[in-house]
DNA sequence: ACTTGATTGAAACAAGCGTTTGAACTCCTG
DNA sequence: CAGGAGTTCAAACGCTTGTTTCAATCAAGT
């Protein structure tokens, strides 16, 4: 809506001077995760940052240009298809793959180097989608999304344009997802789950063998999935 | 935060006076869902519902009162574990009752009467926990999801104090909500998934298939689920 | 018809909050 | 040191928004 005014700010990357403005963008993604882009107000940011209030206006033109910004910054900072890439040895067996895939899902989700607002900012897309999400799933979900339907594929034993690919698929990532969307719940239900390194070790490990059974008992009798009914009545 | 002021509100049911407040119920629950508490202004709420602006002050005295009895109103139109208690057959397998406890999950969710903010609301609610969090978790989670325990350590063939039954509890309770609760991704991924009664039923089915061969697979391999490492270090 | 109480309506109020302003303060360059 | 660009600061501006007010309307009891 603002109509751009102040069009000579950083463009030139300068050296050392980010400095404000990166204690910004940590802020404002924590308590933007923590409270929504509507629930927090810009005072508490630069009071959390030690920032002035002028001082998100002069770096990203208003609260919507900052939060842009951190949801680019939360994107970059998640997993990286190219680490998968690289993690994954293209030769093991595809039980093995499926292991690292989840593995370093479950890692990069919820131990990651970022406290933990990352993935309740991200979670916070999918229930409100702005209009950054067509961005996100082109550039990370789909391409992720791609390497865990050939696993599977591999896995069932058929082709990756089976239709028993997605959904086996879906079954993967809603096991990993689930551990970080319902935190609130799970941990009245599981008081004594405190996500350490150790206990997301143990819940993926759960999830690879869920899956494993899953795939390797459905070989063979995947025939139902062809009447898929495409668009309803 | 408001003190009482008009005490002698609706106590003795009346007949036929709720016209305005069942109306500003309805659509504050779907703008609730839509853009969140903070995302939503009354004055909207009112202009959807046909009503004043002064109406929610005076039947809710204020934004969250009407806001905490929107969050009532939909966890009563949700799925009632009475509703679960009476589908289930007690004498039928233990795969059956997963099959009855699943699909009625699903129907509940997904294609209830309610338009389709009554689980986007929950779903909000999993993500920035309120007042009213505590409240649903015991009287309407904790209760299905001990229905469900029992079911899954029917069919793992172990006492339902078995700390395998908590994870694979999560894995069948997973797979479910992540239809509901990732829908803008989902449906940026799969453009021919309409939620409608027939996918629905669809999905619910593979849900059972993966979890009972999931089940069956790890029946007496189940050792590795008592080294749960407690607290973290 | 008059009174009483509940409900609705239009307008105004007051606080909250995003944004702007203009001066002060750096740090660099000539 | 003078000049300037980049950055920070305190204060203030205005619009948004939840709430309040008080008169108007309506239904039912007497």
């Amino acid at each position: 809506m603002s109509t751009a005014k102040t069009d000579k700010t950083q463009e030139s990357g300068h050296p050392a001077e980010q400095d404000t403005r990166v204690r910004l963008l940590e802020a404002a993604g924590e308590v933007f995760a923590e409270r929504g882009f509507h629930g927090v107000q810009i005072r508490d940011i630069c009071a959390l940052a030690g920032a002035n209030i002028a001082a998100v206006n002069y770096h990203f033109k208003g609260k919507e240009g900052l939060y842009r910004e951190v949801l680019k910054y939360a994107h970059h900072c998640a997993m990286a298809v190219e680490e998968l890439q690289v993690a994954i040895p293209p030769n093991a067996s595809a039980e093995q793959k499926l292991g690292v895939f989840v593995h370093t899902f479950f890692r990069s989700m919820l131990s990651g180097g970022r406290p933990s607002w990352n993935g309740k900012l991200l979670a916070r897309e999918m229930i409100e989608p702005s209009a950054a999400l067509d961005d996100l799933v082109m550039t990370e979900i789909t391409p992720k999304f791609a390497m865990l339907r050939s696993i599977v594929a591999e896995m069932l034993g058929v082709a990756i344009e089976h239709p028993a690919v997605r959904w086996f698929g879906a079954s993967v990532i809603s096991q990993c997802l689930f551990w970080e969307h319902n935190k609130p719940v799970i941990q009245r239900l599981y008081p004594d789950l405190s996500y350490s390194d150790e206990q997301i070790r143990f819940i993926a490990n759960h999830v690879v063998r869920t899956c494993t059974f899953a795939m390797v008992g459905a070989r063979g009798k995947l025939d139902d999935y062809a009447t898929w009914p495409e668009s309803h009545r």
